[in-house]
DNA sequence: CAACTGACGATAG
DNA sequence: CCTATCGCCAGTT
């Protein structure tokens, strides 16, 4: 492994239940990183780097704001597709709403 | 080996 | 409300 951070932040985006999303903070804090820190662009590395690797759902992760994290044309209207399978809605601007995101416990299965 | 780069986020101005 | 900056760190160049 890269490092031990590394396959605890795979293990929390793994965590994320379907249905949910979460934003890149919200997987650093779950990792472990104190929040405000810069960890959530590890994040970012880590899902450039094993999301087609190791298989993780890399639709269910977010900006802070709701709103899709990637470029149009780079994957933006695949990953809301998924999103909309997933259950999940999009308001006006785009985004999601806070109430989907994930608790950053255990799932919710609502 | 040094510098740059990210699908970000919080704070400050 | 919006722009500017720093923080963090591994993979790339």
């Amino acid at each position: 492994m890269a490092s031990e951070m590394t396959a605890r932040i795979v293990g929390a985006i793994r965590a994320v239940p379907k249905g949910a999303v979460a934003s890149y903070g919200q997987i650093a804090m779950v990792a472990g990183h104190p929040r405000g820190s810069g960890a959530a662009r590890e994040v970012v590395r880590i899902l450039n780097a094993l999301s087609r690797k190791e298989n993780l759902p890399w639709w269910r992760i977010v900006r802070r704001d709701g709103a899709i994290a990637l470029p149009e044309g780079e994957g933006a209207e695949l990953q809301r597709e998924l999103l909309r399978q997933e259950g999940l809605v999009f308001d006006r601007e785009g985004k999601i709403a806070a109430c989907f995101f994930w608790d950053g416990r255990i799932d919710v299965d609502f």
